[in-house]
RNA sequence: CGCGGGGUGGAGCAGUUGGCAGCUCGUUGGGCUCAUAACCCAAAGGUCGGAGGUUCGAGUCCUUCCCCCGCAA
């Protein structure tokens, strides 16, 4: 078929691969304009537009695309069959949805009518999801809520993060796009509301990225770690300064081995005997506010006191520094015991 | 000329007002142990990013070049 491909990031890249592959014809690309990126600000060509580049592909980098005569001109000549949509980046006026007459397909990181929005992948791990997938779509002028054609599941493994899903459903997409279009040739695509029950994934912002030691439990500040790498990392402060925090696992205040650590350190100390029963330390580590270190050391790590866990620090990045996995980091940085991160 | 941080043995860091180059870990050898990523002892390993300069003396001060990283988008 005919295609018009309309994307920007790696994740449409994919998409974008595999439908060259598959054997359509592709009239053009359209992708955001190149941005300043990374140190001295260099501007840095989309994935799409690097794909776009190497085979020979016409591209088109409008400023804006709503009231672009000009641009929307040129996308009507080129007369495409269909117009493929995966992560542009901005959103598409009724003129230009209007211009193929098999319909604009949009490729979804999610299972619509769920996770309607810009940030579905991450919105899923943040919120602890044991499964998402992918959705194809006929677009229309709302925000994600055209018919859906085809829906791939996708399981969501406890510690994966959004990177790795991320990773992992672009090529679903892409496949799921092939097929998609596949059924749309064949004229057997189906064409399914949404429904009215729906959920929202936003765009994220700054503010969600710093972890609240408060009112989020131990598991949740996980699903908010892994859920927010890579794209920006959670933070929090310790004696005014700030930390990145990359990787967690959380271990029960229970758990024998660190248990184990505590009372050993303990003796060594030849601190108070107050703490020296298991149910003591227990009883100790519950006291103490949420945040504060428990353990630090090269050897075992870094332990956390949090609502409802322990949250065990496996990646960890200091200001002006790059990410490190935490005994790296422990050997030449040191934080101290009963200091409390906020 | 977007803002900022940094280059010190294999890793992560310290190095005070310029005065013998250190720490934690790893590596190697040995010891201990039923055993170990545990513990004990010992050793190897650095022209302190490069080039100039100031000085009796520079990791430390000045000039310059190279490289790396973080924020921001």
């Amino acid at each position: 078929m005919k295609i018009v491909f309309m994307g920007t990031p790696d994740f449409a890249k994919e998409s974008l691969e595999a439908i060259y592959n598959a054997g359509h014809e592709i009239l053009g690309v359209v992708t955001n304009v190149d941005k300043p990126k990374g140190r001295g600000m260099k501007m840095i060509a989309s994935p799409v537009k690097e794909f776009a580049l190497e085979h020979n592909l016409k591209i088109y980098q409008p400023e804006k695309v709503r009231k672009n005569n000009e641009f929307i001109e040129e996308i009507k000549k080129l007369n495409p069959d269909v117009i493929c949509v995966v992560a542009y980046g901005k959103i598409l006026p009724i003129e230009i949805l209007e211009i193929p007459k098999l319909g604009c397909i949009n490729v979804h990181g999610s299972l619509l009518p769920q996770y309607r929005g810009a940030a579905p992948i991450q919105w899923a791990v943040i919120n602890g999801e044991k499964k998402t997938g992918i959705t194809t779509m006929y677009m229309d002028i709302g925000m994600d809520t055209g018919d859906m054609i085809l829906k791939e599941e996708v399981e969501i493994g406890e510690n994966e993060t959004t990177g790795e899903l991320w990773d992992r459903l672009s090529k679903i997409g892409a496949q799921l796009l092939v097929k998609t279009l596949k059924e749309i040739e064949n004229g057997t695509a189906p064409r399914i509301p949404q429904g009215s029950d729906f959920t929202l994934a936003p765009m994220l912002d700054k503010e969600m990225s710093k972890i609240d030691w408060n009112t989020k439990t131990a598991t949740e500040i996980k699903n908010l770690v892994r859920g927010l790498n890579p794209i920006m990392g959670t933070y929090t402060f310790l004696n005014g300064k700030k930390y990145k925090i990359w990787k967690v696992e959380v271990i029960s205040k229970n758990d024998e081995k660190l248990l184990e650590l505590l009372e050993k350190k303990i003796k060594e100390n030849q601190k108070s005997d107050e703490l020296k029963s298991k149910e003591n330390l227990q009883r100790g580590i519950e006291e103490l506010e949420n945040g504060t270190v428990i353990m630090s050391n090269a050897k075992d790590g870094l332990f956390i006191k949090a609502n409802g866990g322990i949250i065990k620090v496996l990646e960890i990045q200091a200001e002006n520094a790059k990410k490190m996995n935490i005994k790296d980091f422990l050997r030449g940085n040191s934080i101290l015991e009963y200091s409390k991160f906020e």
